[in-house]
This record gives structure tokens, C-alpha cells and sequence, in this order.
DNA sequence: CATCTGATGGTCT
DNA sequence: GACCATCAGATGA
């Protein structure tokens, strides 16, 4: 249980209230924010520089379209906790919940950027370039080692295993995607990312 | 570069 | 039984 004084004394994590939000809003200003993953062997740092944003009631590509269900509940609940769940039986992927108890919201962390603990990410996560390590939010959880035991963790808790960090003030311009792979009415998709890093999923 | 496809399992109808 | 908030590998240009 030993803890990293460097990360824990440096970083502060946002509270509940900066997650109790509008989710797009939300969304945008985790960008250029980190996330510090624990193991017992390691602490990896990674800058968020992808979002995608989701709403509820109303908006059609978000899994609390149709109201709560075993899965989705957390998204209903208290803000800042982590939202995992298996897509396509195949990857974990990563949200942080947004909005009031009681609305649904969530952000969907699309691409990071190795910062440290890199080594432990490659581990996880064999791959020949970084830039291949955690562009993707399938491939983010994979090289963090997250899975369905982070899905309702506390992201603004920094005794934790999973959290998020504010490593710096300075602002990133936001470019705002074009809609891409939308073919079913799913025309609400709200995604963000840090302009020009070239660790994004997809241009 | 672009486009296609199989993998794989939980969730919801 | 259909549907996926994806990825890696293959194929063709």
C-alpha cells in the first residue's frame, strides 16, 4: 500500500460539483486533465486528450436513452464515479459520470497520453509504437489494466486506485470532431479533443 | 491510404 | 436473437 508522495502532494483532483455539470461541458474541460492509475507495482499518469460526451433521455447513442437498467444505473447516481462496461464483448471502456443524482450523464475518455509509468503500460499493453498505446478507449483501459472492478469507483478520491488529476493550469484549444461513423440516428455524439495532439483516436 | 470483417459476451427486447 | 460508445489484421489501390 505504498503511495506516490510526488502525485498525491502535487495533483489536486477535481471535487463532485466540477462533474455535477452539463456533460458537454464536463467533457470539455477534462481535456488536458490526467488520470493516475495505481497498481501494486506501479503509478501510470496520462493526459485525457479525447472526449465524447452523453446525455440521457434523448439522446439516442447514449445507453440511458431508455431509461435505467442494471447496467446503466450508475449513470443515474452521484457524479464523479467511474462508469465501466464491456463493448462488443471484447474491451473495457472508460467513463466518468456526470450531471445531478438522479439525471443521467456520463463522458466517454476516448485517447490519453502516456505521460509516466509508461513501462507498466507496455506491459499491459505490447505495442511497437506509443502512439498506438492508449489512442483508443479500448486500448486506454487495456494498457491501465482497467476493468468492470473500477466500474463505479470514486475518480475524485486520490487514496484511490483510479482518479483524476489537474497537472496543470494551462488551457488547450478544443477541436470539435466532425460526426464520424454515425449511421443509425445516433446524431447526438458530442466529441472533443485536445487540438493537434496527435495521440487522438481518429481524426 | 481506405474499406472490410471476425472476434466475443453482456444486455436488452 | 439482435445489437453494440472497438480493435487488429487483411486486402486492394
Amino acid at each position: 500500500m505504498s503511495r506516490n508522495n510526488l502525485i498525491e502532494k502535487s495533483y489536486i483532483s477535481p471535487p463532485v460539483d466540477f462533474y455535477e455539470r452539463q456533460t458537454d461541458v464536463v467533457a470539455k474541460e477534462l481535456l488536458g486533465k490526467a488520470i493516475i492509475r495505481r497498481t501494486s507495482s506501479a503509478v501510470m499518469l496520462a493526459r485525457i486528450v479525447e472526449v465524447e460526451a452523453y446525455f440521457g433521455e434523448g439522446d439516442p447513442a447514449s445507453h440511458a436513452c431508455r431509461g435505467i437498467t442494471p447496467r446503466n444505473a450508475i449513470m443515474f447516481g452521484r457524479a464523479g464515479k467511474a462508469y465501466v462496461y464491456l463493448n462488443y464483448g471484447v474491451h473495457y471502456l472508460l467513463n466518468m459520470v456526470t450531471e445531478r443524482e438522479g439525471y443521467a450523464g456520463a463522458v466517454l475518455i476516448r485517447a490519453l497520453e502516456p505521460l509516466s509509468g509508461t513501462e507498466e503500460m507496455l506491459k499491459n499493453r505490447p505495442v511497437k509504437s506509443i502512439v498506438e498505446l492508449t489512442n483508443g478507449p479500448g486500448k486506454l483501459t487495456k494498457a491501465l489494466n482497467i476493468d468492470l472492478r473500477d466500474n463505479g469507483v470514486d475518480v475524485t478520491d486520490r487514496e484511490g486506485d483510479l482518479f483524476v488529476a489537474d497537472i496543470s493550469r494551462e488551457k488547450f484549444a478544443i477541436d470539435v470532431s466532425p460526426r464520424i461513423g454515425i449511421s443509425n440516428g445516433k446524431d447526438m455524439l458530442l466529441r472533443f479533443s485536445i487540438k493537434g495532439n496527435e495521440f487522438v483516436s481518429r481524426k
